[in-house]
DNA sequence: GCGCTAAGTTGTCCTTCGAG
DNA sequence: CTCGAAGGACAACTTAGCGC
């Protein structure tokens, strides 16, 4: 599985080198084409190359590209650039170095390294300990909606069903949207789905009744399926009426955010936020590390979970210690 | 409004480094 | 040598915005 994974890297690889041929062909002749963010950089690199009064042509020749690099983000450093701008502009100019044919462990050495370090610290997204909203918010309102079905347009009864299996089982938006569910005899559904990221396997979750059926995922995806009155597979899961074909990815998009605006939450957060906010409801609930890997089935959850979710519990780790 | 594309965000894989 | 942490590269996911 990974070599035929890598082996596709590869090609991608191939594909950039022949689009490189083209962009060092249209740099070295001067030509001008479309202005991408890229090519700008390139402009940039270009006013401090002719101040040194030399040819782009001579790029080809240069004997260590990487002092030239540094002398160039001494340049813009000097110029009061920003660091985005520096990083941004490195990586410009290796694609322009690599183009013009030189190899990139002389581009990019230690010493090139170092130099970028502080620069690159600057443009570091922090781990922000941004609250975020309850999970309970939403199934609250997804609790409301349940007493009038018949009031709900199709994207909004569809925008509830997803958030209520996502806070339940997390799984990912497009990974519930190619999910198929069928009815166990005992009352519990099963979502077959895959997941493209992590393990790569298909996942099957078993939704059985809770008590409080109006925000349970059973409830809503039974009346889901009466609602777009499917007989035993012979529509997909997420069929529209309206469109008469499969909700979209951007259609399912939009009518969660629509959900979410409606039960008042601020900000406009993510989808993925759902998952985000249950899982630290998970956390603060004081299930162990264990259990939340397996409800998340994140592979490495300590980083993942540093990174974006868990973002309440700082501010109780403090509360707590702060009792005496 | 819909569908598409490009840009932005999130998550995993892989490598390197340093401590024990 | 082993383990965990950190960082880069890249793939997958999500969203904004545009043209129709």
């Amino acid at each position: 599985m990974q070599r035929i994974v890598r082996s596709g890297r590869q090609n991608e690889k191939e594909k950039k080198t022949s689009a490189l041929d083209q962009l060092q062909i249209s740099i070295l002749e001067g030509k001008k084409e479309k202005k991408s963010i890229k090519q700008q950089r390139i402009g940039q690199f270009k006013e401090y190359w002719d101040k040194t009064g030399r040819d782009l042509i001579e790029i080809k020749d240069l004997k260590d590209p990487e002092v030239e690099m540094i002398n160039y983000i001494d340049f813009l450093i000097e110029q009061n650039s920003t660091s985005a701008n520096i990083v941004e502009n490195v990586s410009a100019i290796t694609t322009l170095f690599k183009a013009a044919g030189l190899s990139e462990q002389k581009i990019n050495g230690k010493v090139l390294k170092q130099v970028l370090k502080r620069t690159r610290a600057k443009i570091k997204q922090p781990i922000k300990e941004s609250t975020s909203y309850s999970i309970n918010t939403l199934l609250k309102f997804i609790e409301l909606q349940a007493d009038k079905l018949q009031t709900l347009t199709e994207a909004q009864f569809l925008g509830c069903t997803f958030i209520s299996i996502m806070a339940f089982c997390t799984l990912r938006m497009v990974e519930v949207l190619r999910a198929d569910v069928q009815q166990n005899e005992d009352n519990s559904w099963n979502i077959n789905t895959s997941m493209w990221k992590g393990d790569d396997t298909d996942a099957e979750i078993t939704f059985r009744p809770l008590v409080n059926q109006s925000i349970c995922p059973t409830f809503w995806l039974s009346k889901w399926l009466n609602r777009i009155e499917r007989q035993q597979l012979d529509k997909p899961l997420w069929w529209l009426k309206r469109t008469n074909k499969p909700a979209t990815e951007e259609f399912t998009s939009k009518s969660i955010h629509h959900v979410m605006e409606q039960a008042g939450i601020e900000n406009n957060p993510t989808v993925t936020s759902i998952r985000a906010a249950s899982i630290t409801k998970a956390f603060s609930l004081g299930f162990t590390k264990i259990a939340i890997d397996r409800f998340s089935r994140h592979s490495d959850s300590s980083m993942v979970t540093l990174k974006s979710y868990d973002k309440n519990n700082n501010d109780e780790v403090r509360r707590e210690i702060s009792k005496l």
